[in-house]
DNA sequence: TCTGGGGTCCTAGGACCC
DNA sequence: TCTGGGGTCCTAGGACCC
């Protein structure tokens, strides 16, 4: 089963105050009257009737619905609701694998033998996260990930869809390629020059022609457009990386600005870094420029967890590899290479 | 029309070690 | 004078996901 919770981050909002829920309500970056940067994070079903959705430049939104309720994104509620909706989620899976802030799959197929059972045991948990958490999710069921993924989508708003086994290949072949687990816009395009655009076409297609032309993948995707997915419900709970970024009001070639947002920036990843209790041992300097290119440079670093470190390396990457004249549009850093502190005395106490 | 911020995984070359 | 095969770590960039 595939749970996703519904508009999660403006459904969130909806707790503090009802009222929004009827109204076209928006959580994303500040409109501005128009000139705002960034994005629509999430939008409710109301605001969704004017054309709005997730990922449309705000300043488009607002076009299309400038009294909408525009509401900045308060992250760290939603962390804190979302921790309360995985714990009901838990209760009833042996198995947690979180894909994201508002979506988990589960495994129950050991102990649930028949497809009605699993739409009921869905209803359920549905109505538990309703209950406990106060939201609304809707649930994907099938047997595998793939499809109970792709059940998901059908399943929206407040709902559960089951896919059969033997529906599944069915289900999706006249899907375009792109709706399909690591298929975006690169390899959708590939994909078109080949002659494959849908899944279906895909299904029938020659293995060795798509290794060729994508590499091992093309076989996963091979078996995903026939519905096919053996990957398991994993539960991941080790983060690999902790980064933080911003994109200036305007684009700037100020060494001043962009050096104290990288100090404000690294402060944040090495606070983030203490509270997961980790050490680093790379650190990461992204910039993208006014054209959207990215230029990304890293430093490892003896395993460290103090902030000035990230300060002292991220802005020695930017003096030496900021190219001079070009205005930044974003400026990130992030730390990778990452050491709980319990295993780094473990070993340490193994060293002694 | 104007494109965020948080991530993961993969590839590929170079340096280095034994 | 010409040089293998196994491996790890570092760095840069691309594609993708939500």
């Amino acid at each position: 089963m595939l749970i996703d919770m519904d508009y999660f981050f403006v459904a969130c909002e909806e707790i503090k105050r009802p009222e929004l829920a009827d109204k076209p309500t928006i959580v994303g970056a500040e409109p501005k009257e128009g000139r705002g940067r960034g994005v629509v994070m999430t939008c409710n079903y109301p605001a969704r009737k004017f054309g709005i959705h997730s990922g449309m430049p705000i300043s488009q939104a607002y076009k299309l619905k400038p009294d909408a309720n525009f509401l900045p994104v308060d992250y760290s509620y939603y962390e804190k609701k979302s921790e309360e909706v995985m714990a009901v989620i838990r209760e009833y899976s042996p198995v947690l694998e979180q894909v994201s802030i508002d979506e988990a799959f589960i495994d129950v197929s050991d102990s649930i033998d028949s497809y009605e059972a699993a739409v009921r045991y869905a209803e359920r948990i549905k109505n538990a996260v309703k209950e406990r958490a106060r939201l609304p999710c809707s649930i994907g069921v099938s047997t595998n990930k793939l499809m109970a993924k792709i059940a998901s989508d059908f399943a929206k708003p407040n709902g559960v869809k089951l896919i059969r086994e033997e529906e599944a290949k069915d289900f999706i072949k006249d899907f375009a390629t792109d709706k399909l687990y690591g298929v975006g816009s690169k390899t959708k395009e590939k994909l078109d020059a080949m002659g494959y655009d849908t899944v279906g076409k895909l299904a029938r297609a020659n293995i060795s022609e798509l290794v060729d032309k994508l590499g091992t993948i093309g076989i996963d995707l091979h078996n995903y457009a026939n519905g096919i997915d053996e990957s398991q419900v994993i539960e991941n709970n080790v983060v690999k990386s902790i980064g933080r970024e911003k994109t200036f009001e305007k684009d700037t070639s100020e060494n001043k600005t962009v050096i104290e947002s990288i100090e404000e920036l690294s402060r944040e990843v090495g606070a983030e870094a203490r509270r997961h209790g980790v050490s680093f041992k790379t650190v990461t300097l992204k910039m993208r420029y006014s054209d959207f290119s990215e230029q990304l440079r890293s430093k490892a670093v003896r395993p460290t967890d103090s902030v000035a470190d990230i300060v002292s390396n991220a802005v020695s990457l930017y003096s030496a590899y900021h190219e001079k004249g070009r205005k930044i549009r974003k400026i990130g850093v992030r730390v990778s290479g990452l050491i709980d502190y319990k295993s780094q005395k473990r070993l340490g106490e193994y060293l002694s």
